[in-house]
DNA sequence: TATTCGTGGAA
DNA sequence: TTTCCAAGAAT
């Protein structure tokens, strides 16, 4: 738990020095859920002009659903991890499609969970955000904190059940827009202590700051991740950069990824060539890619050579 | 529980 | 330059 006192210091410090995100001017769900998706893994600022741009185009479920995949993978170009937008677009068609949701998400946790692509974190974050719902949300921010005020490492499930005692009655929406802040901005993985509202409830804190940081590997959030360069995630990226510019034939996309890829291709044994094919493949596997009669497109995209 | 999934900003 | 890691989810 945490005293009154201390979330009321979290909150005036937030009211003084929160950031401003355009997606805390609004309480459509929608519009919140894309932001969240968008954030995955995926640093807020960069988020911003993404969110802007893909909300004009498609302000509700119904026109995203309308939309083609290949258009809407265009537009995530350059954020990352392409199929959150693929989940997104099968999260559209499926609110579209349930008569039960009439065009809406759901306002349930159960409801939210049950779409691709959203998870414990983007569903209780929809709950808290877009509904003003007492829900804690745990990200990357907010477990470290709650592992080092706590002074001790905690798994998903803890993780959890702090996070929703900490919300104070009413104000679950401001309490986890502050939580971010804090984490975001002063509870950093080198933490920034000196100003931090929770410095005096923080047992790592009071402590000296003793190894090991109880944030390392909490909350089951921000895994350590492989090297990207030389990987197959590459090798991906790179195909659908290609292959937004337009269909071509199998030979072609080859090609030009191959070009592509030529600055990091040296510490690899396997030909890049072969590492390519291995990528189309597993686009295709993954819904993203379309393989006919030898020409390659983004999944939904008309095939003309 | 451990891996895998893109991209780029920041230190 | 290299290394880290970011409003996570799925498997």
């Amino acid at each position: 738990m945490i005293s009154a006192a201390a979330q009321g210091l979290v909150l005036s410090w937030w009211d003084r020095h929160g950031r401003d995100l355009p997606w805390r001017d609004t309480r459509d769900p929608w519009a919140v859920l894309i932001a969240e998706i968008m954030a995955q893994q995926t640093q807020v600022n960069r988020v911003v002009p993404r969110w802007h741009e893909f909300l004009e185009r498609w302000p509700t479920p119904a026109v995203l659903a309308a939309a083609s995949l290949a258009d809407v993978l265009r537009a995530w170009q350059g954020l990352g991890y392409p199929r959150r937008a693929a989940n997104l677009h099968r999260s559209a068609q499926v609110v579209v499609a349930d008569p039960g949701l009439g065009g809406s998400l759901p306002d349930t946790l159960e409801g939210l969970l049950a779409l691709p692509g959203i998870g414990p974190y983007t569903a209780r974050a929809v709950l808290a955000f877009a509904h003003e719902a007492d829900v804690g949300v745990v990200d990357t921010n907010t477990g470290r904190i709650l592992a080092r005020v706590g002074g001790r490492r905690l798994g998903a499930r803890a993780a959890q059940v702090a996070a929703d005692a900490w919300v104070p009655a009413g104000e679950g929406w401001a309490w986890n827009q502050a939580m971010l802040d804090v984490g975001a901005l002063l509870c950093r993985p080198v933490p920034r202590c000196h100003d931090c509202p929770l410095a005096t409830s923080c047992r790592w804190a009071l402590d000296g700051w003793p190894n090991p940081d109880p944030a390392a590997k909490s909350a089951g959030v921000s895994v350590r991740q492989a090297p990207y360069r030389g990987s197959m995630r590459e090798v991906r990226g790179r195909v659908l950069d290609v292959l937004a510019e337009g269909g071509a034939t199998t030979d072609d996309v080859i090609a030009s990824s191959v070009r592509a890829l030529a600055p990091s291709a040296a510490h690899h044994a396997e030909p890049l060539d072969v590492r390519v094919v291995e990528a189309l493949t597993q686009l295709e596997a993954d819904g993203l890619v379309a393989v006919s009669a030898s020409i390659v497109t983004l999944a939904g995209d008309p095939a003309v050579a």
